[in-house]
DNA sequence: TTCAGGATGTACT
DNA sequence: GTACATCCTGAAC
């Protein structure tokens, strides 16, 4: 197995964004392991971006992540109840991130489902399999992701990414995968930003 | 199938 | 006090 390092995200935000698509979300949650396809992703670049929490260098608390080394990972709650999962991106010192907004579970996609509603993945109604982690919320809830996950670097065993897992018969995706361009999600507030085409996702 | 409204708590003004 | 990189429920169609 190949793991994604920091040279991964060393890199233009957008680009890492595109280039993150396809590739293997590992979480080791006490010793059971969940894998997923990354399906869906959008670009925040901290120095130009309304839309992301370190617009213009703001620092605070909850910022203060995003000036980590790249591939750190940047776990914030959202309207009093969400998680959602980031990773920097960058030179150190330079607020930019990821946010990983859906995923596809490739392997003990049981464990996800008694995360996300309770019940084996046979268990789940049609809508439940259609809405299983199809969103950063969501994403988070399946895999058992919270605040206590914000700022672990790359390769901490509880969080990982790598090109491919042939121990679980996931081959590395195509150097070429197609795949779709559109605004991003939940940030009217942002201006001009609003605008930014920075949201990618491919079809499963 | 789509849509409005509420849940919920932390960060920041 | 206000806003928030969201999700679920229930009602109407």
């Amino acid at each position: 197995m190949a793991r994604l390092d920091s040279k991964f995200f060393l890199r233009d935000t957008v680009t890492a964004a595109q280039d993150l698509l396809g590739r293997y979300l590992i979480r080791n949650d006490g010793g059971e392991h969940i894998v997923c396809r990354i399906t869906e992703t959008e670009a925040y670049v901290g120095a130009i971006d309304k839309a992301c929490h370190a617009y213009g260098g703001r620092r605070t608390p909850r910022t203060e992540t995003l000036y980590a080394a790249p591939g750190t990972s940047y776990v914030y709650l959202i309207y009093g109840m969400y998680s959602c999962l980031n990773f920097v991106t960058g030179p150190e010192g330079e607020a930019s991130a990821i946010l990983v907004r859906g995923c596809v579970p490739v392997y003990n996609a049981d464990a996800a489902a008694r995360r996300r509603f309770g019940v084996a993945v046979s268990e789940m109604t049609a809508y439940q399999r259609k809405n299983f982690m199809n969103g950063p919320g969501k994403l988070c809830k399946g895999l058992s992701i919270d605040r206590t996950l914000n700022g672990l670097p790359l390769g901490n065993g509880l969080l990982d990414l790598a090109w491919d897992l042939p121990e679980y018969g996931l081959p590395r995706r195509p150097d070429d995968m197609p795949f779709h361009t559109g605004k991003r999600v939940g940030i009217d507030y942002a201006e001009e930003a609003v605008d930014f085409p920075w949201r990618f996702w491919i079809d499963e």
